[in-house]
DNA sequence: CTGAGATAGGACATAGATGTTCTACTAAGA
DNA sequence: TCTTAGTAGAACATCTATGTCCTATCTCAG
């Protein structure tokens, strides 16, 4: 039974990441597009997801989970902000891959759709605590131990990194930089733009 | 005649904003959603642009222009690296609802066709000096001049500024806050994250 | 008033994506 | 060997966007 279960359970996730790196560059890209990327037919496509709604929700489940993984790591109650900052930066650049998901389509899909049971799955800790929000306190605790440039508001921040995260994501795609070149430099550009004292970066 | 033309240059025109607005943000929305946008009926707009393709295209080339425009205006070639930076900076967020283009459907979409005739409309200077060789060597006259970061390649520079060009759109779009604070605090990050002494920003 | 430029708006055939259904093939477990 | 879960692949009706065409208005210039 585990057996039989596992080949789906490692298909669905192949179509999921077919999906993400097909519908994040191009959100109207035919089903079948996926399917192929994915090396399945069309027809077993349609049978793990119905819908291409029902594709979009799982797949946005699915980042949404990862995203919380990668908070989760980063444990960002520890330390001054800027060091949690630092720490959620280099979490995220490691799902790069998954994250981009809320770079392309995701955003238009999901300001329709509304987070289906994705945060749910994810098991938020307290009263349901938004992304923004914690990002919003770290910022805040940034700008009280005196870490965090307090010119720069916590929105813009949160812009800021997803930007960045954008830019990371494009420029190691080219091929032209190394993954770790561009990474380092997103990095360092990230922490000297939004720390207090530049120079200790 | 010159009356008559008239007209038709601000519909045009009028049709190619209203284009940038919804393509941008959703690359493979109907037609009749621009025209619609554009406050004009379908056929009107096919009039203009037989195709999508044609639509497209002109898009790309009136923004190209657009983004010479501001370019130059910015004169690139003078002062220190990062002087230079901060006036391209100020320059190129002062056309971002035309250059919100190049955000979105433009990549994809000049990708596959090549810029048409943009390079010529826009009568680039020397032997078709391309945009990146100009920001590349502002980047190198940055790093000779030691205004400029020395860890950051001109490639990530480029990376940085589109991306923060993005997020400043997005955020001014949002409506949440004022057009003003996203600039500045921009503007600031991205100073303080190239420069080589951020301190002085 | 008259004619020409410019548009609105509807009809239409076409192409492409979608979702459904059915049959046939393959591999692993009983 | 037989069975079954999983899949490939094709056929199909449907729907939406597209591009074309045509006619009715409207508004200026002569």
């Amino acid at each position: 039974m585990s057996e039989r279960t596992a080949v789906r359970e490692r298909t669905r996730r192949t179509l999921l990441l077919a999906g993400i790196e097909v519908l994040s560059g191009t959100p109207a890209a035919p089903l079948g597009e996926v399917a192929t990327r994915a090396g399945v037919a069309r027809s077993t496509l349609h049978r793990y997801f119905s819908d291409r709604k029902a594709l979009i929700a799982a797949i946005s489940d699915f980042t949404a989970v990862e995203y919380e993984a990668a908070v989760a790591r980063a444990s960002v109650e520890d330390g001054t902000g800027l060091e949690a900052f630092r720490r959620l930066c280099l979490e995220l650049m490691e799902s790069l891959d998954i994250l981009a998901w809320w770079m392309g389509a995701g955003l238009t899909a999901t300001a329709q759709d509304g987070e289906s049971e994705a945060a749910v799955a994810a098991g938020s800790d307290v009263t349901d605590e938004t992304d923004e929000e914690r990002l919003r306190e770290l910022v805040a605790r940034g700008h009280d131990d005196g870490t965090i440039d307090p010119a720069l508001s916590a929105e813009w921040v949160e812009s800021l990194l997803w930007s960045n995260l954008y830019a990371c994501h494009h420029l190691q795609r080219s091929g032209s930089v190394t993954a770790f070149d561009v990474r380092s430099q997103a990095l360092r550009g990230l922490l000297k733009a939004a720390a207090a004292d530049p120079t200790r970066v």
